[in-house]
DNA sequence: CCTTGTTTTGCAAACGTTTGCAGAGAAAAG
DNA sequence: CTTTTCTCTGCAAACGTTTGCAAAACAAGG
């Protein structure tokens, strides 16, 4: 049971002192040349890893950094995961995630657990209160994603304008009674979108009703589709697309027609076009928020904590084929199975790039 | 910029040795009361923080686990990432995660490059050759999802019984031609699933026809649906759930109804009821497999591999809309679209526990 | 009071790196 | 051939813990 050879081993072996060896690795143009060749065959052999946590003691860095996100099961985290973690690694750093479960006090453990061993942190649709955030802020170098409190590091995927995009299309497709179904309630990403709707509808003589998917699961939407079919609206803005599929669904079961007797919008492009019909949705580059958020942890190492800043990557609006003409007010939506299959629509754009 | 507070600073303060500081966290027993409380109200009034680096230094254990998945944004991971992780915090163990992309070079450099710094691994839906795999099980501690090499510690989530009664159940509903569509071809769950079919067919007089949606994603499986529909077959089992919906959107498209031109079960049951109709599949427990890779590697914390050992959790089929009673011969399957909308089917039984 | 035993604490080495400083050679300049 | 300047390597301290061993303090038994 020898373990892992070290850096000591290694300088043993070759009749030179450790030092030499750490600087093979870490400072190469330090060396002769001929010494680094050396070093580096020797150590291929003897499978020499260098130790992290050796390092980590010795020079302060952690090399990691730590992503927290609320759920990582719903499907808008995993490509923000994925992202970062390939960026991450590309800098030679690794990642520690961790899920919340959607409680604030998990997450605040789990912050205050993490902090001190990595580089910085990313804290994706952070449940805290804006005091608690700004006071972590202060001590720890953290990033947040989809989180707005004013003077931290913060990366913000926008979707007013896109929204705007959204509601002008259906306005002139006909419709003027809207439905918005909200998501997670303290969801900074669920407050402003509402907004966004709230106020293209004041200014444009749109009336819109307002639905709560709590859980904001595909389900508890599904659930809502009833209510929803019967308030009359010709249109729904879902707060993201597991809420618009799960309409969808309930609407499907219920025999209503998306889009000719209902138009369906979406939100951050989870779904892609594995909807039936494929959802119209807004686009948003979650993995350029992740790549900007660990690009910002890996400079300036020395510092405590991160200067303010607020980010904005804009989303785009990408028409599919759930929203149509509204249905002219002569033939009014029933709650029967209809008797006519519809053909896919393909009002297709490209999606958002993504590099 | 004092930075974190260390033992050293708590010590001095108190005017006591650092040791019996380290020793008021971690061997509190071996202290007077009073000085433990002592000690501890001081480290809370000066923010003090264990660091993980030096600890882990000290004793040898890394206090954290490495996570490797082929492809964080594929369905069935996230479930399982998610169990390991809170499983992995219950035990104070933090986990780091990697995603290969599918990529085995990339896996294995990153299982070189995490091994040294953690526990031990998990690594799950590994691409690697298996001679390859069987040399990493020798000299570090991991543990296998889903592959089966002989000696290594790995844990199987076996569906070949599930798809027996799956086969079963098409027989006795009438079928007699299915089609069995193929994942990644390098997936020990894909060959295990491809000779489950074969087997249960040659041995009850079914002819199955294979296809294979190479890359796995939905899309690949929407374009073999229109082959698929044309073969033939009267039902299709699928290598996994976003095949098998895939195929469902083709379907929808071309105007085939599932279930009554087509049966399709699908496997993993990573998309719950959002399909519709809501898909038959075969549920699969991975929150237990993640829950008993991480204790694996949190026992025994010496060994500098784990012990060989195969670890079986058998799938088990659910019954959904997907599935119906054969076609009549004398109505033979168009390609056009149909009239009539299918109505939700139910034939629901639960889904297996994951406590 | 002196042993003896037990509980509580301190000393110092170790874990595997990195890095400032200085020494040893070698090359360049005089 | 000496001095100066580089280039290359070694020494040793430091990073913040843990832990075996031993010393000190205390309690109990005689």
């Amino acid at each position: 049971m020898t373990g892992r050879p070290t850096i000591t081993q290694l300088a043993a072996e070759l009749g030179i002192a450790p030092s030499t060896v750490s600087r093979a690795f870490t400072r190469p143009n330090l060396l002769k040349p001929e010494t680094v060749a050396m070093v580096q065959k020797a150590a291929e052999a003897a499978g020499y890893v260098p130790n992290h946590h050796a390092r980590a003691l010795s020079t302060g860095r952690a090399g990691a950094i730590g992503l927290i996100v609320p759920d990582i099961a719903n499907p808008f985290f995993p490509p923000l995961v994925r992202a970062a973690q390939n960026y991450a690694s590309d800098l030679g750093l690794s990642v520690f995630l961790a899920d919340t479960d959607e409680d604030p006090t998990r997450e605040d453990r789990l912050i205050s657990r993490m902090a001190p061993q990595v580089e910085g942190l990313i804290v994706v649709s952070s449940r805290l209160a804006s005091s608690r955030i700004r006071q972590i802020a202060d001590s720890q170098r953290v990033a947040f994603i989809n989180r707005d409190v004013p003077e931290t590091y913060r990366i913000l995927l926008d979707t007013t304008a896109a929204i705007r995009s959204a509601l002008a299309h259906l306005s002139e497709l006909g419709h003027r009674r809207i439905a918005y179904i909200g998501g997670p309630p303290q969801s900074w990403a669920n407050k402003q979108r509402r907004s966004a709707v709230d106020n293209f509808s004041k200014a444009h003589a749109l009336e819109v009703t307002h639905f709560s998917a709590d859980p904001g699961t595909y389900e508890a939407a599904k659930a809502l589709s009833d209510s929803v079919a019967a308030s009359g609206v010709t249109a729904v803005i879902a707060f993201d697309d597991v809420i618009a599929h799960g309409l969808m669904g309930g609407f499907a079961a219920a025999g209503v027609d998306v889009p000719k007797d209902l138009s369906v919008i979406g939100c951050d492009d989870t779904l892609a076009t594995t909807t039936f019909p494929a959802l119209s949705t807004i686009a948003v580059n979650v993995g350029a928020a992740a790549r900007r958020a660990v690009a910002a942890l890996s400079e300036n190492p020395g510092s405590t904590s991160l200067t303010g800043a607020r980010i904005i990557f804009e989303g785009t609006l990408v028409l599919r084929g759930t929203t149509g003409p509204v249905r002219p007010a002569s033939s009014p939506l029933t709650l029967e199975p209809e008797l006519d299959h519809p053909a896919a629509r393909s009002v297709q754009t490209g999606r958002g790039s993504d590099s």
